[in-house]
RNA sequence: GCUGAAGUGGUGGAAUUGGUAGACACGUUGGACUUAAAAUCCAAUGUCCAUUAGGACGUACGGGUUCAAGUCCCGUCUUCAGUACCA
């Protein structure tokens, strides 16, 4: 009986779903464990081989803990809100809704050919309205909360009112907006309700704020940084403009320093960490302001500005002022010069009439230039002097104030004080525009670079601060400025708050009103509010988000529902918000809703689910979430344990990157051929050339054999009514070809090949001297254009499920990337032809209660041993090595010993699930193998009595001697110096030295 | 630039603490079976010299430590990923 694996994974995977195997429970005296993969999106392109690799691996884990007597929680579901079924339907007209239900169709039929030890019962999807519901439900409940920096956590915002009508705001300190004006008790009683709105609105964690984003008028639509290349939209090359809009934001910056600290408390890779901490972007330092000295130029300006607007921040004496943040506040006395960004506020008030030409050249040719390019071109120094002078703090000197590009306006101040000893940019800058460098270091030679070693810094020519180290005169120095009111210790954070409104239809709704412009949150008891139905999925011509062309759009306050646009009186009915929410809200907190076993609607999650599984366990995915969903989930997760919502401060208590799976291209060689004939011909009726490999690679140096050339003037001559032609050869063109047309030895398939597409369909082919057509190869990203895609499917058709598992594993370590090369499945699928043989031959079942042997009990426990150890570590290509040879040892012993080849499938069960079942349930079991405990390894069965030792000299090893274990160095020494081959190698002379490691090796030296 | 990961046969990759480099596969070559092909089985396969014994070289490159280095140290180069000219 052979290995039908077709039929054997059908039958497996019904007996799965019917017995519903892998539900998990919400109570158990087993421990929990909680295996999570990044949830898909939907595509329409279906899955292919690269996607199910960490899905196979997290599958691996998640059955070897339930072998190890865990009760695991392995759920799936779908990340269904997103963009492309959006643009879909823009073309098609076609509701996202039922491209999404038709693809998430076709992805369920793809995972569950594979056999995944999913717990359906309880898949989520974002884009239904049971789930977003909670998704609106929590931007509701940090609309209703503020940060409390004090504390270090959220409080419910009532807790502010009450403050507020207490004690007014002076005592508070919150994460907020950086304007905020100070009120007392009675001033805050005394505003009205909307003036108390307006100002709680800049203290919630989500806030309503003017932003700027790239929109492009042509399309009708906000752009993301990556959408835009030189300036102009990817798609359609239209222009996109700077334009403010009124935004939901996240406050994530009041989380960053939690976000930060707790990095150190989670299993992640060191490169993820780092790059969240790059993302949040921390440093130290002093926040120092400068007085910009007045000529009356200015004075005028300022005269003028004061009628406009009556500005009381602004001093008397020094009307402008410049804040610069710095990490080395102890350099301060260095400072030469000063540094704007070409975009900053001041620079158009303090520019003199002089510089006014030079400097307006600058910024015109800096807003040229994209980021991009900025970016790229740090060599390039530029800038301009505006003509004003800023005053030093401490000595009064003037400074010289620039602009220069190097200095970026979205980060810290967008100015900088400037001071070339210590800093290479800044040195550079002072270089080429000659400006004075003054060296306040003690010691060092700054006559080439500037010197920014923080630790062996000793401060010079700086009044009170000679003398001292960098951590001394950087507390001086603050505390300085403290005393002149110019300056404070502050720490500055990269990271920025989150948009988290986008003009787009297919996301989740805001449950938010707007009364007299000022936002208002829908009740707990009336969600969801469900997506409206548009006739286009286009923004409108007024430039409104699709949700604007919805006519069903309005909320009535009294009955609470939501009603027709007509009826908006703004006295009950009010206009509902247009704007959905972005992608990353809803994977935020998906994996608390997989808890709930009962999906129940009046909670997101019961409170015995929420502590019973805690937190992710392990997670895998991408690394491309780098930043995004991974910084936003961590940050929600810290948000809702504030609240008490949930239990845990970190959502993914261990994570790993599954690498990237590559495709492997597959090449032809298309002659490129110019031709002389008499008559006029229609070119497409010659046929096309293609060439084998090596041969294009012969003519690329040689040109055309006498025979190829003849061949082919013949065959033009032949379509040309016997006219001879003179063909002649200007090189050959690498074309793709589909992958599935080659083979193993990377043989074309001419006639699938010809039949591909219609103008290959007359086509020649120059073969190998062999007779056959090869392609050349190359590893590229796996694409659709690059014919290189290889769908699971085919794969589970022709191979397997369990093939495929184990291919996928057997390619390398997970976080590796690797090329996929469909030919080397044979191997794996081999192995499990030959391991079903081990079992079952033509008469049946092959195993018996035979004694198992000495060497069958010590291949089995190396197998358990090497097996769990790799599970351990994720190092899943290792094990389906290790089986390999586990197979291969026990056919050449002819094991056919129940109490090995039994425990033997539940090794391989979490990798081979389908043919472990089977043969399982052959051997008499009639539970499934799921519920089998793992296998105990037993150090015992390993112990060996001799060791091939191997003799080297001088290092290198020469030949191998067996020895008894138990021998003691020095008679190990003498059996090896007495041995003839020992002799031979020395040939008469006599070693320096002996080296003898027992257990492990002899060196002779010498 | 910075941060992180990596560089081993024709290919994917093993070598967990410094101790027999190339496990396990793919591919290639030869053989068996077959009318033939596929499938299966057997053998060889890092490079070079000798073709019997054996020897030399070999883990990106150049040094070093050590009885012994793919592994540790110093320097250089290359590739991939992320990124921020971050004051």
């Amino acid at each position: 009986m052979s290995y039908h694996f077709n039929e054997i994974e059908a039958r497996w995977q019904k007996y799965w779903a019917d017995n519903q195997t892998f539900n998990a429970v919400n109570s158990s005296d087993k421990p929990k464990y909680y295996v999570l993969d990044m949830f898909p999106y939907p595509s329409g392109a279906g899955l292919h081989v690269g996607h199910p690799l960490g899905y196979i691996a997290s599958d691996i884990y998640a059955r070897y803990k339930r072998h190890k007597g865990f009760n695991v929680l392995h759920p799936q579901g779908y990340d269904s809100f997103g963009l492309p079924a959006e643009q879909y339907a823009i073309q098609t007209g076609q509701h996202p809704a039922i491209t999404t239900e038709t693809n998430i169709t076709t992805y369920r039929r793809q995972l569950d050919q594979i056999g995944f030890s999913f717990d359906w019962s309880r898949e989520v999807r974002t884009s239904n309205p049971e789930y977003y519901k909670w998704t609106q439900w929590i931007f509701i409940q940090l609309f209703e909360s503020w940060y409390c920096k004090n504390h270090q956590r959220a409080f419910p915002i009532s807790e502010l009112e009450k403050v507020f009508s207490e004690e007014g705001n002076s005592g508070v300190n919150p994460a907020c907006d950086d304007d905020v004006a100070l009120f007392t008790a009675e001033e805050w009683n005394a505003m009205s309700s909307e003036q108390q709105q307006d100002i709680l609105l800049q203290y919630r964690l989500t806030y309503l704020a003017e932003t700027e984003v790239n929109w492009c008028p042509a399309l009708g639509t906000v752009l993301a940084n990556d959408e835009i290349v030189n300036g102009v939209s990817e798609r359609g090359g239209h222009p996109v403009i700077r334009k403010k809009m009124t935004q939901w934001s996240m406050r994530i910056s009041a989380y960053a320093e939690r976000l930060l600290q707790g990095l150190d408390t989670i299993d992640w890779t060191d490169s993820l960490k780092e790059s969240q901490r790059n993302w949040i972007g921390k440093s130290v330092g002093a926040s120092v302001t400068f007085n910009v000295k007045m000529t009356s130029e200015m004075l005028k300006q300022v005269q003028h500005d004061e009628t406009q607007r009556h500005s009381e921040l602004v001093s008397e004496s020094h009307p402008y002022q410049i804040e610069v943040f710095t990490t080395r506040p102890d350099t301060i006395f260095g400072a030469s010069f000063m540094t704007l960004a070409p975009e900053h506020d001041l620079v158009s008030k303090i520019t003199t009439t002089e510089q006014q030409a030079d400097v307006e050249a600058y910024i015109e040719a800096t807003a040229k230039r994209s980021e991009r390019d900025r970016m790229a071109d740090v060599k390039t120094i530029s800038g301009a002097f505006t003509g004003a002078y800023a005053e030093h703090p401490f000595t009064k000197e003037p400074i010289p104030i620039w602009i220069g590009d190097y200095v970026l306006a979205g980060y810290g101040t967008g100015a900088v004080m400037s001071v070339p000893c210590g800093d290479q940019r800044d040195y550079d800058f002072a270089k080429h525009f000659n400006i004075p460098i003054p060296n306040i270091f003690e010691g060092v030679d700054i006559s080439e670079d500037a010197f920014s070693d923080k630790e062996k810094t000793i401060i010079a020519n700086s009044d009170f601060l000679n003398g001292m180290n960098y951590k001394k005169a950087t507390k001086r120095a603050i505390y300085e400025l403290e005393q002149l009111g110019q300056g404070e210790g502050k720490t500055n954070y990269r990271l920025r708050d989150a948009v988290f409104s986008r003009q787009r239809y297919w996301g989740e709704p805001f449950p938010v009103y707007y009364v007299n412009g000022k936002p208002q949150m829908i009740d707990k008891q009336h969600l969801p509010i469900v997506l409206p139905e548009v006739e286009k999925y286009l923004p409108t011509e007024e430039g409104e988000p699709p949700l604007g062309r919805a006519d069903v759009w309005a909320w009535d306050s009294l009955k609470a529902e939501v009603v027709s646009n007509e009826l908006i009186d703004n006295e009950s009915v009010f206009p509902l918000e247009l704007n959905t929410m972005p992608g990353w809200a809803g994977s935020s907190w998906y994996f608390f809703r997989y808890m709930e076993d009962a999906m129940r609607d009046e909670v997101f999650a019961s409170e015995e689910a929420l502590n019973y599984w805690e937190n992710v366990d392990l997670y895998i995915g991408g690394s491309e979430h780098a930043t995004g969903h991974l910084l936003y989930s961590r940050f929600w997760v810290k948000f809702m344990k504030d609240r008490g919502f949930v239990g845990v401060e970190e959502p993914f208590k261990k994570l790993i990157n599954q690498g990237m799976i590559l495709g492997t291209s597959a090449f032809v060689y298309r002659l490129n051929i110019d031709y002389l004939i008499d008559i006029e011909l229609n070119n497409d009726v010659f046929p096309l050339f293609f060439v084998s490999e090596s041969v294009a690679k012969r003519i690329e140096v040689e040109g055309l054999s006498i025979d190829e050339k003849s061949r082919i003037e013949k065959a033009y001559s032949e379509l040309n009514n016997g006219f001879p032609c003179i063909a002649d050869l200007f090189g050959t063109s690498k074309i793709h070809t589909d992958v599935s047309f080659v083979n193993a030895s990377d043989e074309l398939d001419i006639e699938a090949f010809k039949n591909w597409r219609e103008e290959f369909k007359d086509a020649e082919f120059i073969l190998e001297d062999t007779g056959t057509f090869k392609v050349s190869r190359e590893v590229e990203k796996m694409s659709k254009s690059k014919y290189n895609v290889v769908n699971p499917d085919a794969i589970c058709e022709q191979y397997g499920a369990d093939s495929l598992r184990l291919y996928e594993m057997f390619l390398g370590p997970l976080e590796q990337a690797k090329p996929w090369n469909t030919a080397g499945i044979t191997g794996v699928h081999g192995f499990l032809k030959k391991l079903w043989k081990l079992y079952v031959d033509d008469k049946g079942l092959k195993v018996n209660a035979a004694e198992p042997s000495k060497d069958n009990l010590k291949t089995l426990h190396k197998t358990i041993k090497k097996v769990e150890e790799d599970i351990e570590n994720f190092s899943f290509n290792t094990s389906v090595s290790t089986f390999m040879i586990a197979s291969n040892e026990l056919t050449a012993q002819k094991c056919t010993s129940k109490s090995i080849l039994e425990p033997f499938l539940i090794l391989l069960s979490p990798y081979a699930p389908h043919i472990a079942e089977e043969l399982w349930s052959r051997l008499g079991n009639d539970q499934s193998i799921s519920t089998a405990p793992f296998p105990k390894f037993e150090e015992k069965h390993l112990v060996e009595s001799s060791k091939n030792y191997p003799i080297s000299f001088n290092g290198k090893m020469r030949f191998t001697l067996e020895l008894p274990l138990d021998m003691n160095k020095d008679e190990i020494e003498k059996t090896v110096m007495a041995h003839e081959k020992t002799i031979a190698q020395l040939d008469g002379r006599t070693p320096k030295k002996v080296i003898v490691v027992p257990g492990k090796i002899v060196n002779i030296v010498g």
